[in-house]
DNA sequence: TTAATTAAAATTGTATACAAAATACAAAAT
DNA sequence: ATTTTGTATTTTGTATACAATTTTAATTAA
């Protein structure tokens, strides 16, 4: 075993599919081949298997198929993320720290002036920090098995520039700023409708 | 390979593990050794390691350990059960059929004059008829999963038939036949955190 | 042409081997 | 007696081998 990489063959495998399939690198649809891709990436089938297998959990793979989410998933997940997004940010106006409101504004800010990588990061940002005030490691938990396809979804978002998110954001962040917990839920619920309205609407034309 | 059983053995290692645990034949907190586990179902460590992984993704096990359900983890697994299942109440007064009302009904009259083994089955039931009549994969996939954290919890304590209990299933059932979204909703979320209240108190004598 | 048959190739499931990492334990040092 | 250190032991991660199964392609029969 000469490794040289930081992380396991397993995480590094897992990460590399994971990441592929998300960028539309491995199309939907497209049969994953364990000793393709283990030589692809340069480990054996062992950490493959293990790694296509999590991928299976997420719902990303089926059968050793690339399944990219359908209309019907997108508004079921978003079903449940309103309802425990929206819960998280009327606990945020009730529980968040001020020092963690800064940082909320700071994910605002960055969502006006920073580049589009930056404004990923940021809004990804601004989700996990109301998310983490709730302070529900099974909520977190939950939430994170659907960040795969979220990431599609952030992705379409900030791509093509959405009206309004950043305003949204920026409502939210004084909600919770003026320790209002049911228009901090409201705006939440309205926001992540919008999110899904607008993807919905993409996704129709391609 | 001389296979004679018929299911895989990753398979047969993922249901046998699964159940050890839920029957408590494998006690919380134990350290999980592939090795061992592999001599025991007569397969080699491959297929127990895939198990374990998915295991781990169930919640049931955690850092090869099984995992020890805390207070915590019941408020947790609560707070989001009383989002989801609240508003599958709140669905079901709107969309449920007629038959499937009628399923409920039958639900409530077992938990009245039924053994204890035919009632624990029509609770469960009840919940499952509600939320499948939202008729959303995702959340019946997380519902599923902290089905079983909650079994484990459930074990450690002598189950008690809660007062009420399906006094409360009756009117939940009552409000949906009268389509009435609002009351089952909340009907339904003081209906869990009566079972929650239930279940600590029996925890902390314990 | 289409459908059925079969041989070859690709792919998977499982077992096994082995080095690296983690753990347990005894002996030595404080 | 407690802590430290070194060593054996266990356990894990990964690679690899191989038989069983599935897929593909070719060939033949209708």
């Amino acid at each position: 075993m000469k490794k040289n990489a930081s992380q396991s063959a397993y995480q590094h495998a897992y990460e590399s599919i994971r990441d592929k399939v998300l960028n539309g690198e491995i199309a939907g649809g497209t049969k994953l081949v364990e000793e393709k891709l283990a030589k692809e990436l340069g480990v054996s089938r062992t950490p493959i298997r293990e790694a296509i297998r999590k991928l299976e959990q997420e719902d990303l793979i089926q059968d050793k198929r690339v399944v990219l989410p359908t209309e019907k998933d997108m508004r079921e997940i978003f079903q449940v993320r309103i309802l425990l997004e929206g819960f998280a940010a009327r606990a945020s106006a009730t529980y968040m720290s001020e020092e963690a409101i800064e940082e909320l504004q700071k994910c605002v800010d960055i969502g006006r002036n920073g580049t589009t990588e930056e404004i990923m990061k940021a809004n990804k940002a601004f989700h996990e920090i109301i998310l983490d005030t709730n302070n529900n490691k099974v909520m977190i938990k939950i939430m994170d098995r659907m960040q795969s396809i979220i990431y599609l979804f952030r992705k379409t978002v900030v791509y093509h520039k959405r009206p309004h998110l950043i305003d949204e954001h920026d409502q939210i962040c004084q909600a919770i700023r003026n320790r209002n917990p049911e228009e901090a839920e409201e705006l939440m619920k309205k926001h992540l409708e919008a999110d899904l309205a607008f993807f919905l609407h993409f996704m129709g034309q391609n």
